[in-house]
DNA sequence: AAAACCGCCTGTCGGC
DNA sequence: TGCCGACAGGCGGTTT
């Protein structure tokens, strides 16, 4: 569900309410959030502790911590970090950890699949989270150009949409707005990667930033279940062009849009627009 | 190298 | 109304 827009989102909407916050309590309520490590000591290391930091690689969070420590969150397909000012307003159904700061709040990580995860780890000791260990370029950075693009689809006999998701190239997106971007480039999903012209790579290289900065900007896309860190849900939705609008007309020609599974996901594409 | 599965979970939706 | 399968924004692991 989340991907980079959301992330961020909800990394900038917790920033001010959740810093220098002392840990009064940490209560886990689905013990197999939380990755390789006991639930006792995981309690015990935080307790006393505040976040002094949040900060985001790809669709993880970071909250760095006192004495070297970092606790990294990812919500995979539902989950939610939200922060109640009030720890007396009721639980969600699936809440899987809660982090209390006495009459400051709480910060509560729910997620109704639970696939979620939470790492704590010392600070910058990656290896153990195999995804962040591995991750690839921020697309919204310095280092994201058309021809770090154009380098690394070389030689890859992946479909683009395949070679987009996979988090080890580029890391933030997920299948909408690799739809998105992909419909703005007008280049089709099962294109191999290595074939894009230098023109599509350009083309490709703007929309990915274009839609990522235009989705942050709108608080990211809820579709069902997003929030922001404040249970907010974003708008972003109101402006995709393809995504889960199969048999509606095109916005760029009016053709009939269409899906179908491509690298394993269901993809929404414009076969006017978007020719293989 | 990459695709095709499966698993992890719960909820929703469409078809019958 | 109820049941049943398909599917969902992610990703790791195994097999092919």
């Amino acid at each position: 569900m989340p991907e980079l827009p959301e992330v961020e989102t909800v990394r900038r909407s917790l920033l001010p309410v959740v810093l220098n916050k002392p840990i009064e309590a940490v209560e886990v309520p689905y013990e197999r959030i939380v990755q390789q490590m006991e639930i006792p000591t995981f309690q015990e290391q935080l307790l006393g502790q505040s976040f002094l930091d949040l900060s985001r690689r790809g669709k993880y969070l970071i909250f760095s911590l006192e004495r070297g420590l970092e606790l990294v969150a990812h919500l995979r397909m539902t989950g939610k970090l939200i922060y109640y000012s009030d720890s007396a307003i009721p639980r969600a159904k699936h809440t899987s950890a809660i982090f209390n700061f006495g009459s400051q709040g709480e910060l509560r990580f729910e997620d109704v699949r639970k696939f979620g995860t939470l790492d704590l780890v010392r600070e910058g000791e990656y290896t153990q989270i195999k995804g962040l260990d591995t991750l690839g370029v921020e697309p919204l950075s310095q280092d994201f150009t058309w021809q770090f693009l154009e380098d690394a689809v070389k030689n890859r006999s992946a479909k683009i949409k395949g070679f987009l998701l996979d988090q080890r190239h580029i890391a933030g997106l997920g299948n909408i707005y690799v739809d998105e971007s992909l419909f703005m480039a007008q280049i089709h999903p099962e294109r191999t990667a290595q074939s894009l012209k230098r023109a599509e790579i350009k083309r490709l290289h703007q929309a990915i930033q274009e839609v990522l900065t235009e989705a942050i900007l709108g608080q990211g896309t809820t579709l069902r279940d997003y929030r922001t860190g404040y249970g907010r849900e974003g708008s972003f939705q109101n402006r995709l062009q393809i995504y889960g609008k199969k048999g509606e007309k095109c916005p760029r020609c009016g053709v009939d849009l269409e899906h179908k599974k491509v690298a394993g996901r269901t993809s929404h594409y414009c076969p006017a627009c978007q020719r293989e």
